[in-house]
DNA sequence: TTGTAAGCGTTATCAT
DNA sequence: ATGATAACGCTTACAA
């Protein structure tokens, strides 16, 4: 905020009035076309452009919405953010973005995200996804969405009463699973993530009922739930292969884990996808460049990021969603990582 | 932008006037302690938070950084937005982070970020970096650094004027070319980028420069710059190996460039890193969770990010930057993709 | 210690 | 077709 140009200095030289200039500038019909352009010369050669903090004062009506994102240096989260923006921008809304910082206190950052005047929120965190979720957050969430618009992406919470979206982890989960039970797998594991958070045991229920339906047995050797770092996904992996027979097949539940089955399978000479057949889920330049390219259940965050702002955009006008859960398909993209089972 | 609790309201119900309430907020001394709790009660209970909008207003300053970046989904910038947005959380401001969307409008992107009435600004973009450097961008900057108190992230450029936030990259790839020197390594080549970018040019020369001290020849096919894919990469690849004699060292100048290469030599049955080593310049998780883990050349987005945030808010307090250029220096970190070369 | 009041740069209503 | 003018919510001299 240096020299600003305001729309007063550009009204004097223009020898009228603020108001004409404010005129122009939202291409109001009623200016004689001699003063629309002298007007408009003028902004074009001091590049004017109005300043939002007062037109937000006034017009009540920032055009900038917030978003909360868990970590954007995970490409999952940074695809959806990317996708909102755009679509966003498409609409004339600017998005803000701000990082659950950590040391956890994303209260903090929403209330800061709301101070600076948005027009709507995007909220994605895992606070809110826990099994069950938190009485704090919840109630913190509550308060917020009487203050400003508010679009969670995170899955469906019925009596919260607040637009979610969501992917649809189960359907796609199963897809996965009986893609590969079609190849033949007989022996398939899940690996990654915590029972405690929503996601996850959705995904774990769709492991459960799969195995039913399919007729095979459960093994609590196939079922390792331990955590989201490579680490984690690396003692999983060595907990599975301690078992009595190995599995023809698993699926990781993100690309840390399915890297980190990769390293043990690598340093135990096991083939993928000869001897062990991968499916990872997050379908980011990771998955494609990694080698064997993953087979990866796409759960498209850039659409969910596109759905979360157009529905925030249909709350600021005044629209009631018609659902409050937003599903997004997810799809499986065949790549290397995936055959029929050893013989 | 609901129901805003304005500092009237809490005023009128305080019985004081908003001067006192502000006081209060801004923990002004002069404020009877007894007027002060009654005043606090109130905001605690309503959660009022000063409208950032009006006091950007008046007092001529938002508090707001903003930032520009080519593509947050490439997670090296992640990370260095990451950082410099809580080193700018940590001395109160927030930081506002737009994509160079698509479509190559960065002009439009930063005038959005202007009308935002940010406080300072952080460029990032390739545009700047082109060798030569755009003569319509660099006008356009120049006129920026006007306007807004400005940092680039980018090869210093002299006749700037501009300070430049810069990562070593000549000494940081000698030191990678020396360390594989020292392994032995005689053949050694270079893949990745275009030598229409500053960095890279700069990557190239340090290149040639070894090869001079070290009394090496300089062979054709050694340096492919081609472009930045995964498919870029793939096909320097290739052609590095119908060259006369395969390297035994190759420097990639990221870790997609590094994935490419590790996937064409999957293909051919070489091994990393008996057959040939691999250095990657880019020390993103990637590089430690992909199988053999990369050595890397760490050029250090998040000191970066920091260092562009603490100059920027120097030159909003008025100081001036001891140094228009700010080198931040890389390091290697040896893993599992570099050995001796083959016998 | 507290209040009054003048702005900050816009927008929008109401006159002219 | 254009211009006054009153907000918008806050800060900050200055006055009391």
């Amino acid at each position: 905020m240096h020299k600003q140009v305001t729309m007063q200095a550009i009204a004097d030289e223009a020898g009228v009035s603020t108001a004409t200039v404010s005129r122009v500038l939202k291409g109001h019909p009623a200016v004689l076309e001699e003063t629309r352009q002298k007007v408009q010369s003028l902004i074009d050669r001091y590049h004017y452009v109005p300043n939002f903090a007062a037109s937000s004062l006034v017009r009540q009506q920032s055009n900038m919405l917030g978003m909360m994102v868990e970590n954007i240096e995970n490409p999952y989260f940074a695809s959806m953010f990317s996708a909102a923006e755009t679509r966003a921008l498409e609409e004339g809304y600017s998005l803000m973005m701000m990082t659950e910082q950590p040391g956890g206190e994303e209260i903090q950052t929403i209330r800061r995200l709301i101070q600076h005047q948005i027009d709507g929120l995007v909220l994605l965190s895992n606070r809110i996804n826990g099994r069950p979720p938190e009485e704090k957050i919840v109630r913190f969430v509550q308060e917020i969405a009487q203050q400003v618009p508010l679009v969670l992406i995170n899955e469906y919470l019925e009596d919260l009463h607040i637009p979610c979206v969501f992917a649809d982890n189960r359907e796609g989960f199963l897809q996965a699973f009986r893609f590969l039970y079609h190849l033949g797998h007989r022996r398939i594991a899940l690996v990654g993530g915590l029972d405690d958070n929503q996601t996850f045991h959705i995904r774990r229920q769709a492991y459960l009922d799969f195995l039913k339906e399919a007729g095979l047995p459960f093994q609590e050797a196939y079922l390792q739930m331990n955590g989201y770092t490579f680490e984690d996904a690396m003692n999983s992996m060595h907990r599975i292969m301690s078992s009595a027979q190995l599995p023809t097949a698993i699926l990781a539940n993100n690309n840390i884990i399915a890297m980190g089955i990769m390293r043990v399978c690598h340093d135990h000479h096991i083939h993928i996808p000869d001897h062990l057949s991968l499916i990872t889920c997050d379908n980011t330049f990771i998955s494609e460049a990694v080698t064997p390219s993953l087979t990866a259940l796409d759960i498209d965050p850039r659409e969910q990021g596109r759905q979360a702002i157009d529905i925030l955009l249909s709350m600021i006008r005044g629209e009631t969603p018609p659902s409050l859960s937003i599903r997004i398909p997810s799809r499986l993209v065949v790549r290397s990582s995936t055959a029929r089972p050893p013989a």
